[in-house]
DNA sequence: GGCGATCGGTCGGCATTGTCGAACGGTGCT
DNA sequence: AGCACCGTTCGACAATGCCGACCGATCGCC
């Protein structure tokens, strides 16, 4: 592959590091993370930030994400297939569940969420779209994990962090797992991710079979499973109903 | 200012392209909307596409906005000032009022949404976080007019396109409006953006006196006004009372 | 069914372009 | 007051990305 523009990547690695701690960060401290000289960090800033990309704290100096993220983002959303195809069919896993649904695809090493019903009596307004999840302890990530090999290879470097007690952190024994989920065809969690959470997921697969992500519930471990590491059928069968629809619907032209 | 760096500029440009219209578009069509040869406007999207801010169609081969940008984008509202602290009084006018709420931002010549409350009663999932509206066709928009002698310039350029048969068109019945929001302190709209619908809306200060954003509320015609063009008072103090109390906020350091 | 137009993608030469490192002025700590 | 660090500017070098012509495949129209 000739020719990946350097400077547009270094721009991208900017991003991508304001983007990390959510916070103000200075550009000695930019230039360091990416190993560039302070004037050549500048530079891409400087542009960033005349297309707005990139703001500046007028007091300090430092540099935060820009607001024409935000539309790009959200334009994103609109046009993303995947999202819209499944919009209907997550409002109804909710309400037949009783749980709060997510779909999620892989970006960068992580879970990432680009649609979320909450529980039908659930008043939390924390949209978690475009929020980040870790692949190996949520049932979301697990199926992405389990059909893309090449994924589980960039994963392997990063260390399994550990996020609870029940976090699988051993790479053999999260391969086992992943094992079990092509078996079955569906994952589940169980307080691997959060203390008292659990969460149960299913692939959704492009017309050919490839999967392009996944479709899940997640909520309070003793109404998502009926005994330790054992999610309810039930609920098993509605989330596969409903990732299998949703494949289905992303198989038809219009 | 010396060297802006073109390449980070073009591909700037470029995401803006697909960011509109939020369908396909082709190679051609991007390198001749932007007057850049093919191979360079391909060099350009191969990098963008590296780096997961540009998606390709594997049948078609046409380009759309790739899933970074989504999480880069929820980032920009994670960091951004003006939502986090106008947060909470934007549910508590939404309670007051009765209407819906929008916090917008200027963007490139429109309105950004940086933050939108639903109307008590309302279930509708459309979210207009990172949306973009009208300046001149807006309350949230006039007040950003109003308070950015800059702006008009830029906005005077681009037509005054009509929305519906009472937008304002005419610059100089425009730029009468804007006097009397200045006077006035906030600003109102009604069908000139939807028919139907009005909105009333007030300048968010910096520490300073900067206008750097503004807050509005929206809803049925009739019940924003009393008599045509005429909002209710009450909302109209709301909506101020609401402002000024993100206003300060914003001087507080916390 | 064959042909033309158009598509996305590639390649190599030229010079424009971005990169580097050192020097500058201001600010906030110690 | 001193110092250390910040963000910023500048100029010279050569590496870098830009251009335009050239492929192969695909689609649609005769």
């Amino acid at each position: 592959m000739p020719g990946p523009i350097q400077s547009i990547e270094r721009a991208a690695a900017m991003l991508r590091l304001l983007a990390r701690g959510s916070g103000h960060h200075g550009l000695a401290e930019i230039a360091a993370a990416l190993g560039l000289a302070k004037g050549t960090a500048h530079g891409i800033l400087r542009t960033l930030q005349r297309v707005e990309f990139v703001e500046q704290d007028q007091s300090t100096g430092r540099y935060r994400l820009g607001a024409a993220l935000l539309h790009l983002g959200t334009s994103y959303l609109d046009a993303n297939e995947l999202r819209s195809r499944s919009i209907n069919w997550a409002d109804t896993l909710a309400a037949r569940s009783g749980h709060e649904v997510r779909i999620g695809m892989h970006l960068d090493g992580a879970v990432l969420v680009v649609h979320h019903v909450f529980r039908p009596d659930d008043t939390m307004q924390t949209l978690g779209i475009g929020g980040m999840l870790p692949l190996h302890a949520t049932a979301l990530g697990k199926v992405l994990l389990a059909y893309d090999a090449g994924l589980l290879a960039t994963i392997r470097r990063a260390e399994l962090t550990s996020l609870t007690r029940r976090t699988i952190v051993r790479p053999s024994a999260l391969e086992r797992v992943l094992a079990e989920v092509r078996a079955a065809g569906w994952a589940s969690e169980a307080e691997e991710y959060m203390p008292g959470e659990a969460g149960i997921a299913a692939p959704i697969r492009m017309p050919g079979g490839l999967v392009v992500g996944a479709i899940g519930i997640s909520g309070a471990v003793d109404r998502i499973c009926q005994t330790a590491n054992r999610p309810r059928q039930a609920l098993v069968d509605h989330v596969c109903h409903a990732a299998e629809a949703v494949s289905r619907s992303l198989a038809t032209d219009n």
